[in-house]
DNA sequence: TCCACCCGTTCGGCTTGACGAACGGGCACC
DNA sequence: GGTGCCCGTTCGTCAAGCCGAACGGGTGGA
């Protein structure tokens, strides 16, 4: 997953650190929720002193447990085994981890590699010098990508947004404040957006 | 999830729902990693007679379990909680449910709406004309979303390729033969993979 | 002050997941 | 045919998750 226990490396977390993980995960998302842990011991329908000591770190749940956490506090169940986030991101053109094939003129960059469990929305912008567009924040975990195909533009969080020349690539939290705005006319973009 | 278990609906999937899918899931992923049980179940570090039950049903895993079958299967966590998966599909530059904004000279067309707990990679393709790029299937259940930036190229499944102007987008299986053939000097594209 | 309420933690029990060992079946090899 | 190996399943034991109940602490109202 994403957070990937991707690869089948048996080192890959130790998981003693998986249950530390899910148990601040938990704490986490439910005070953001603003719930007692009684209330939402309640609305999963879990006993509460069942969720105290798994957010008090002694755990190992099981997957039905933390499926009714996760319905309960109304995040994916990947929320709730996932770390945390990064931030911004930029790779410009000719950066980034370039594959080159030997079969023709062709290179790939990866630019985001799967977090895991999230939705993902694919739009196509074009845009002219104007305005910039104003987006006010989505919902919590978003990411958005934007790769520039043509033109000039500023895009990212509306307090550090980034000048994108085409091919660059910008990611950032699509849960604050952010912008794109045309440099130049014919700007054309792709944007991914992840919500968790 | 998207499965969901998104919203706070108590009654989203009966739990007897998730963990026959947990014994589908895993079953499908160590047939198709060619492993046997009991391979697996070493690599993993559990019982044989553990796996043995989960794969049969009669489950409820606790997440150390399921996450160590996650890390010796090496996909993620996500892949044995999350249900099965759609063809090829064209939007070309103008077509689509295009949204324009009032604040600015911009468009945006959706042309992939999430589906859920998808893994994703986002790539920036840079090609020029030559042999095409053929690329042997991915794991199944693998969409490619293609949005060509500039130049022109060909891309799609192999027998039944498509051929796209700047702006064009497709999405096709990614779990079939396809391939990349730049039809043009410096072009450009974003594709953006999705694993289940 | 007293009481009622809700918070989160702690304590026995009951249930159940995880384990190792034993079992039957299929296959290759001698 | 006999033997050895690996497959996947089943069984009994043990540990641990989950539960309800009881507990102490904090807060607001009568």
């Amino acid at each position: 997953m994403g957070t990937g226990n991707g690869p089948a490396d048996p080192a890959e977390r130790p998981a003693s650190g998986l249950i530390t993980l899910i148990a601040t995960a938990i704490r986490r998302e439910r005070e953001g929720a603003g719930l007692s842990l009684t209330e939402l011991a309640r609305r999963a329908g879990i006993a509460k002193s069942t969720l105290s000591q798994l957010e008090s770190g002694s755990g190992n749940p099981s997957v039905e447990t933390l499926w009714a956490l996760g319905v309960a506090l109304g995040v994916p169940f990947s929320r709730l085994v996932d770390p945390p986030r990064p931030r911004i991101r930029v790779v410009r053109r000719g950066e980034g981890p370039v594959t080159h094939s030997d079969q023709a003129d062709y290179s790939a960059a990866l630019l985001a590699a799967g977090a895991t469990h999230t939705r993902r929305d694919l739009y196509r912008i074009d845009a002219s010098p104007g305005r910039p567009r104003l987006s006010e924040p989505h919902l919590p975990g978003t990411t958005e990508h934007v790769v520039l195909c043509t033109g000039r533009a500023l895009a990212g969080p509306t307090e550090e947004p980034v000048e994108l020349d085409p091919g660059d690539y910008v990611a950032y939290p699509g849960d604050a404040p952010h912008l794109f705005e045309a440099l130049a006319p014919d700007t054309t973009a792709v944007i991914v957006t992840d919500h968790i």
